[in-house]
DNA sequence: ACATGTTCCTTAC
DNA sequence: GTAAGGAACATGT
């Protein structure tokens, strides 16, 4: 222990960064995050939240599909591990239904887009 | 189906 | 140790 893997490069800072500024009972995408960051590729934001080396401090799990999807979780498109994303989120007031997010005014747009 | 950006691994010298 | 190439990916339109 004197080096963990803790390698972040610039994209991911900026990718932890915004994913770690939504708020609690709120959520957002994989591209808004790209877009906020200035990232064209929604798919990298996903690369670099898949690593996450900041576990739950970055609340990765609050990141959702822009088809109002639940996207991934912890490597894995489908299983129980996708199920704790939703318990979480359900958790913390955001509503699920059909795998899809009920309510799409629960998405936080950085405070971009007013 | 194709496009976009980043990360990771293997091989080579 | 450094260099180069190719493959994979928690997406989007």
């Amino acid at each position: 222990m004197k080096r963990p893997s803790f390698r972040v490069s610039a994209f991911q800072d900026k990718v932890y960064r915004a994913v770690s500024k939504i708020p609690r009972g709120r959520v957002s995408t994989y591209a808004l995050v790209a877009r906020h960051i200035g990232c064209g590729s929604a798919r990298a934001v996903g690369q670099a939240l898949r690593r996450n080396p900041f576990a739950p401090r970055v609340p990765c799990h609050r990141v959702i599909a822009s088809n109002l999807g639940i996207g991934g979780f912890n490597g894995h498109r489908t299983g129980r591990d996708i199920a704790r994303k939703f318990s979480m989120l359900e958790e913390e007031g955001v509503r699920f239904a059909a795998g899809r997010l009920a309510e799409r005014d629960r998405l936080y747009g950085f405070g971009e887009t007013p």
